[in-house]
DNA sequence: TTAACTGCAAATCTTTTGCACAATC
DNA sequence: GATTGTGCAAAAGATTTGCAGTTAA
């Protein structure tokens, strides 16, 4: 694991706020003054395959990066932006009805 | 109301497949040769502001265009893309739920 | 030392925009 | 005749990729 990646996986983990690739960019920066945008999201691409990060990506907006890799909503304020996890048993009965027991995951996020 | 965004908007609601902007200038091509691609995104936006249609936006996928306006939840298939729409009492009252009543809409997608 | 990873610049892909012309009220 | 809408080409913005050089096991 590079550098880079270490950076930018303990930046992720290190918060409960969604980043975007250029935040997260601008953050590492501080640390590694030499790093590039396309390494992020390459390394970011690789932790999501790895399934140590999630990707959620918002309508008009930028995707932003979850350290919460178990399927989960997100609720957003429209004016703030901000960002809340929200895990919810009621949620996963409920896709599980309405899919016949065939889901595979979800996105749900509830705008306020 | 122009030939071009009736058309566009006549054939969304022909159909309860959910088409790209591409998909639909492609349609519309057959009847207006002359018709440009930033003239469907175009009326297709306009559309979308008098919420005569809605706008679909998937992760990793181009926009898909709805005629179903009210908030409802999407059950893809991440194989074939087939996109079909679910209606549920339950989902908008666990909606409302989870955002203590301040919910003013929600994407749901569930893959499978 | 060799395989994996980087930074840079250029490419990509979807969607938007500026502009001169055309259609509509 | 003024406004609104069009088609074209070019721009925009987020993300990806090719490549030559660098890092690290």
């Amino acid at each position: 694991m590079s550098k880079q990646k270490r950076e930018i996986f303990n930046l992720i983990n290190s918060t409960c706020d969604h980043f975007t690739a250029e935040k997260i960019f601008f953050e590492i920066k501080k640390v590694i003054p030499s790093i590039s945008l396309s390494t992020v999201y390459r390394n970011l691409n690789v932790l999501v395959q790895e399934n140590k990060i999630k990707c959620l990506k918002i309508s008009d907006s930028k995707s932003v990066y979850d350290r919460n890799v178990i399927n989960h909503a997100h609720l957003i304020s429209d004016k703030s932006g901000e960002i809340t996890d929200i895990f919810s048993d009621k949620i996963n009965s409920l896709i599980n009805e309405l899919s016949d027991g065939k889901a595979n995951s979800f996105d749900l996020i509830i705008h306020y």
